[in-house]
RNA sequence: UGCCGGAUAGCUCAAUUGGCAGAGCGCCUGACUCUGAAUCAGGAGGUUCUAGGUUCAAGCCCUAGUCUGGCAGCCA
């Protein structure tokens, strides 16, 4: 078989010098090399019942980066096979996100179902050549019939119908004449292969349910295995790349175009994505949604797209994060910290700054005039110049962060604290003089003084201080929500859970933390989608519930905090 | 006990035809700094799952074993 014949792209090598490498590229090397294929043409078929999360992601990078490395093609096939478990939302839902993402799939956008009458036609070949029949076993008998791992299956006692009684009975199927479940085509291969995929597979099942796409047209519906190698084939895809569990069902892949004799694309299996602290299941979000464990399919604790991005995340962040991590064929958790190394990194070159506090602890500048006010200069990004400066209200009353203060410094600790002097960022230096408490002896407020001549944050007579605080003038601070997030399960592995017990156990009662900020007033207009880093806290995206009268922030993630990590180490 | 995979630094992965075990992230130290952030420099970190074998030479090839993942939906 020619399987370069149905298309012919100009052969173009990824050897650009930062070219990932693995097994999945050297393979694709190879197989252009040898003249296996001539061009290379991959696709991302997901089954439109479910929202995509990360390790989808990953899969689509896989798929459409290497396409795009090789001067290759790169479909978006909705593997739309079983009606009853899929529907438009998702197809929807699934298109945002792969755009989201930025892969561009071009005019390449097709449906699994779209082929069904294609198939049909193959299946009546098979049958005519003694390589499928159709079955009256229930799946109740089916199943015992199967075998079990050890063991062999037994051959169906309607292995052997003649051509002519399958064709009459399929045709039969197909027309709707039999209830659900009544009869199966089943593949003829072999009963006792050691690989229980290929002990006669079906092909078709009747199901008596509309499509969302193709109406009442079909009530006989292709199984995957009968149907992805076709659809690949359709396609002309060269590389059809999957993950690990599709392993064992490759000899059936290619059982099925070798008899039909028709293009035949490779299939190449990797390992799929494990993140711990979390579930990666389409059932397992349907029941954390449904049983309101989560606030949504979009929910920032969740792994989905659609929640990472109300979380925060960029596109480029997860692309970075998939291109780091790799493909391999041998199973690996990958820890949380390296998604979220991906955002600080891509958010710190591109995120707004800006100054909130979310543990306020009251200042008076006493020796500043009341009623006066002021505006300060500050910097929008300091690794971006383009990105310019604003202008921020300076005041006699301030508030500054709890943690930026303790009354007796422990060492090492070089912000705030009686006596000594550091700097307000873009504001003044301070020194702490005085610090007020109540009756209880709880710190109220802190009265300090200013140094006039360091407007801008910096002393004429070059005196240095250790620390830079962040800060919000109370009078002009804009009070706004913060929600911060932890993991949704405590235990790396939500299956880890005690006799009796599910996953829903080891859910995280913390995994959500809604508390309050104040901030600075430049950010009044800010719209859902909007990403800032608060500064010295943490890169901060404005939820899709937010309004200017209620403002609401996601924590995305915070900043690296090595003084955290000293007090901590104690 | 069947079949198909996997095992290399804390984590994820590399290592042409067998030829001195490397990278990124993390960790530690230092420099710099108006974010204890970022950035830059340096450092530590390995019985390549085990036991044999072939070879001048084995992470790689062979044998046996250990551990581990997937597979018995009319799901994909």
């Amino acid at each position: 078989m020619d399987n370069t014949a149905s298309q012919t792209e100009p052969v173009i090598e990824a050897n650009e010098p930062n070219s990932p490498s693995d097994f999945i590229r050297d393979a694709i090397k190879q197989d252009l090399a040898e003249g296996r294929f001539n061009h290379v043409h991959t696709r991302f078929p997901p089954e439109p019942n479910a929202y995509l999360h990360i390790g989808h992601a990953k899969a689509v990078w896989i798929d459409y980066g290497i396409a795009k490395e090789f001067g290759g093609k790169f479909n978006l096939r909705f593997d739309d096979t079983n009606p009853t478990r899929e529907d438009q939302e998702f197809v929807d839902a699934i298109l945002e996100d792969v755009k989201w993402l930025g892969a561009d799939w071009e005019e390449n956008l097709y449906f699994a179902s779209d082929y069904f009458d294609q198939m049909y036609e193959w299946a009546v070949d098979l049958i005519k050549k003694g390589k499928a029949y159709v079955c009256d076993l229930s799946p109740e008998e089916l199943s015992k019939t199967r075998g079990t791992l050890t063991s062999p299956g037994i051959e169906s006692p309607y292995r052997d119908r003649s051509v002519e009684e399958n064709l009459d009975l399929f045709a039969r199927m197909k027309a709707g004449e039999f209830p659900d479940g009544a009869r199966t085509l089943r593949a003829k291969i072999d009963m006792t292969s050691p690989n229980i995929v290929m002990r006669d597979p079906f092909m078709y099942r009747i199901r008596h349910t509309d499509h969302h796409r193709q109406g009442d047209k079909w009530c006989i519906y292709p199984s995957y295995d009968w149907a992805h190698g076709l659809e690949d084939s359709i396609e002309g895809v060269t590389h059809s790349l999957c993950s690990l569990e599709y392993e064992i069902h490759r000899p059936l892949y290619d059982w099925f175009l070798e008899e039909l004799g028709i293009y035949h694309p490779r299939q190449i299996e990797f390992a799929r994505l494990k993140l711990p602290y979390t579930v990666m299941s389409k059932r397992r979000f349907i029941e954390l949604v449904n049983d309101n464990h989560v606030d949504g399919y979009d929910d920032p604790r969740m792994p989905t797209l659609a929640g990472l991005r109300r979380r925060g995340y960029t596109p480029e962040a997860i692309a970075e994060f998939c291109r780091r991590i790799g493909i391999a064929k041998s199973d690996s958790t990958i820890e949380w910290h390296l998604l979220e190394d991906c955002v600080r990194e891509d958010l710190n070159k591109r995120a707004q700054r800006v100054m909130a506090v979310m543990n306020p602890i009251k200042v008076v500048i006493t020796n500043y005039p009341e009623g006066q006010s002021e505006m300060v200069d500050a910097i929008n990004n300091p690794e971006n110049a383009d990105a310019g400066t604003r202008k921020v209200p300076f005041s006699r009353e301030l508030y500054l962060e709890q943690d930026d203060f303790r009354e007796v410094p422990p060492p090492k600790f070089f912000r705030l604290t009686p006596g000594r002097e550091v700097r307000l960022r873009y504001g003044y230096f301070i020194k702490c003089n005085e610090v007020i408490k109540d009756e209880n002896g709880e710190i109220v407020e802190l009265h300090c003084t200013y140094d006039p001549e360091t407007r801008g944050g910096n002393a004429p007579d070059g005196r240095k201080v250790k620390a830079t605080l962040h800060w919000v003038s109370a009078e002009h601070a804009l009070e706004a929500e913060v929600r911060l997030y932890e993991h949704l399960f405590v235990k790396e592995d939500p299956d880890d859970v005690p006799e009796g017990k599910d996953y829903i156990y080891n859910l995280n009662p913390e995994s959500k933390t809604i508390t309050k900020c104040w901030i600075e007033p430049s950010v009044a207009d800010t719209v859902p989608g909007d990403r800032y880093q608060f500064e010295r806290l943490g890169y901060f995206c404005v939820d899709k519930s937010s309004t200017s009268q209620h403002l609401i922030f996601n924590r995305t993630v915070a900043l690296r905090d090595s003084w955290a990590k000293i007090e901590k180490a104690k």
